[in-house]
DNA sequence: AGCATGTGTTTTACCCGTGAAATAGTCGGG
DNA sequence: CCCGACTATTTCACGGGTAAAACACATGCT
């Protein structure tokens, strides 16, 4: 994730059925070579998880690679886009505690890309006057354009790389993808114990 | 990616439709959350990609808080097990650019994490006799130990978390994702550009 | 008012990964 | 035999993330 992997880390418990739709499953990836490896080494372990965590993984990160290109070109970190993101998308301002839940990071990492994106002119911040330990943070005109010229871009290209998936197995893919990702998260913080 | 992310980063084509199978679509994650609030913002924008892309990527950040847990116990990183779990499944021995190779990491990530596991006794290294440049690495017991300890642990407790999508969910998505992945994978280092 | 307790944010020290440069060695001419 | 080009591995300087501690402030109780 920054490091993300794609190795021996298992994941799933399907046998690698294949999709409802009507595609060649005769594919073959870098999982399913690392699951035959173990299977040769351990043929009494099931290596189901593998099968759906190892290609998340692995997919994640490749997909990452191609965000990565059109932010670069911008000269922004993904961290750093989604940070703007999400002060573009909830249109108003948010405090830093606010933009750590947003994004999924921690509150000193949000502390240092705010530094940062505030001296390049992108974010602005204002105390609360209320209660003098709260900032809250906006978009300056700046930001918000930045955002908003690179958000079609990345869409765009993101829409070409997915095009490698049919769209009616895209349309099954988002629709399993929701149902593990909603159970998931509302496991709560049950997945770390 | 650790840091990983499940922010604003988009990611679709996919209109959401519900998957072959019979289970309740109603589900709502944080990443519609984050589609509707794009929508509302920018109406006229195809905000397709991130109903796939930034579900995978937030499925790999929760998967992976799942994976860490039974690594830390054993006080390993996800790292350091994919790069023992790359020598296990092999068999035989491996060079560090192998290695490399093999768990998706640059070289230099590859030889700080061989000296810390060596200095544990989890690794050994050898010369090769020909070619002097070259390294070759294997595990100890004490290594090989470990990670046939930790695999059947990781396997399991990730089979229960994968439990939240009933079995053929689980083999569809399987299937669906061996096609996706393997199709990025074909694209080569095409995504980058 | 005065103080204990809790919360929002920042600071600190540190870990880990990366790209680029440095190092060490091979190999095929000439 | 020596050179130039190439390859494998390590070292270096640095950016970015994290947990835990430090701050700064609010709040409620007495």
């Amino acid at each position: 994730m920054t490091a993300t992997n794609g190795g021996p880390t298992p994941g799933g418990d399907a046998t690698g059925a294949r999709p409802g739709g009507g595609s060649d499953p005769a594919r073959s990836d870098t999982v399913s070579a690392v699951v035959r490896q173990w299977q040769a080494v351990h043929p009494q372990l099931d290596t189901g998880p593998m099968e759906i965590i190892g290609r998340i993984n692995r997919c994640a990160a490749l997909l990452q690679q191609a965000e990565d290109a059109p932010l670069r070109r911008a000269g922004l970190s993904r961290a750093e886009f989604d940070l703007l993101g999400a002060l573009r998308r909830t249109g108003h301002e948010l405090t830093p505690g606010d933009l750590a839940r947003e994004t999924f990071s921690s509150g000193a990492a949000v502390t240092k890309r705010l530094k940062q994106l505030t001296e390049r002119g992108l974010v602005e911040r204002r105390g609360d006057t209320r209660d003098r330990r709260v900032a809250h943070l906006r978009l300056t005109d700046a930001g918000r354009d930045l955002v908003d010229g690179i958000l079609p871009e990345q869409l765009g290209y993101e829409t070409a790389v997915l095009s490698v998936l049919p769209p009616d197995e895209q349309g099954e893919l988002a629709g399993l993808l929701t149902g593990l990702l909603s159970r998931l998260e509302g496991l709560g913080n049950a997945l770390r114990a």
